[in-house]
DNA sequence: AAGGCTATTATTAGCTT
DNA sequence: CAAGCTAATAATAGCCT
């Protein structure tokens, strides 16, 4: 095989990380990417015994997915865990959500223009707290006088969540963390996997891709 | 200056992809990884213009995401879409939510009938909740439907006095508690990636990372 | 334990079929 | 257009600070 060394190509190029203009090119990318994403995503599970899900939506509405064990199952536990710290919240002001993520939006682009340069990561844990009461602070900081009965009911909950959540981490923090290796490697897998015929070390993850909106 | 080539680092080596055993080892992977799995994301986002959502788990529970433009608005996509086949996973649909309301008033008031039945098994943890006086604990079970106004004031400080305490707890574990969020959705940090030098596209994302589960 | 530093491996941009 | 090719860039494993 191969006898034949040919130096046609000019290999790869360095690339702006700014948006493809050439349709075809960017689609072409997008696709090489997403795969090379997907990959990663896979690693980072087998290597860490992570559970990720990934869900993309190309610019022409097309849905690809991603996940270990299952997307569902993720995004239902991320979802319900928010729920279950918040279930007032969204239920009485999904006006105000929506609100903060405007906020957030124009918040972000000052970050963004401050933080061009600096690093992230430290800011990023920084801000973790102050965002974090954000949400509850509507709860734990609202005049009280106006809320109504439901209102009321529904703050004690959450301060009875919350209270719960501070004990939780208060105890946890005072043990060793115990690594809990979930289900070690019992990969639930669905879908026609696409793997790139190698012997993918038998990580089965849900990727899908394709559907159109 | 700097003329002296150190040579000592043995540079990168080929790992299998399986899991790490060395518990720390495996630490500093997962958060490399991530890192690198965010940013792949971000490129993905800005290169070709598509909408992408991740959300990690890892093994310990803690989660991170990251999304483009939200983590929320890509899941609540993806779920509609599957709304046909998986009725039970859109419950964060926009439609669902109004129901949602009434479904959760009735909820409540299960968990209120509940509560009521086994209000003093959850007494017992030593917190500042205990310091709440006697007289005004009894406000914290009791059913509100049944309160009249002036035992719904009484109520009313009691909250106050319990949000207090259990923000003044928060406050004493903040730096614990940067990480594990209490809460969190969308309003997880946002950061804007790293873009190394060149002029970063104003891809803002929602990043956050470090709920307990 | 969080960053920095290479030597390497891994990914991929632009071509070619 | 999906599938190779290859050179070059990007990511990162193991160390070290």
């Amino acid at each position: 095989m191969s006898t034949a060394p040919k130096r046609r190509n000019m290999g790869r190029k360095k690339i702006p990380i700014e948006k493809i203009q050439r349709s075809a090119h960017r689609q072409v990318t997008f696709s090489k990417r997403r795969t090379g994403l997907f990959k990663k995503a896979s690693e980072l599970c087998i290597l860490c015994g992570a559970e990720v899900a990934i869900v993309v939506f190309s610019p022409a509405g097309k849905v690809f997915s991603f996940g270990h064990p299952y997307v569902e199952s993720i995004i239902d536990r991320f979802l319900n865990q928010h729920d279950h710290m918040n279930p007032n919240v969204g239920l009485i002001n999904a006006r105000i959500r929506e609100q903060q993520q405007e906020e957030y939006t124009e918040v972000l682009n000052q970050l963004q223009a401050e933080k061009k340069r600096g690093e992230t990561i430290e800011q990023y844990k920084k801000t973790e707290w102050d965002t974090i009461s954000d949400e509850n602070r509507y709860w734990l900081g609202a005049p009280m006088d106006d809320l109504g009965l439901h209102e009321l009911e529904q703050m004690k909950m959450t301060l009875e969540e919350l209270r719960s959540k501070v004990l939780d981490e208060m105890r946890k923090n005072n043990h060793i963390l115990a690594y809990n290796s979930l289900s070690d490697q019992g990969f639930g897998m669905v879908a026609p996997f696409v793997g790139q015929g190698h012997h993918n070390n038998s990580a089965m993850h849900w990727w899908s891709g394709g559907s159109n909106a």
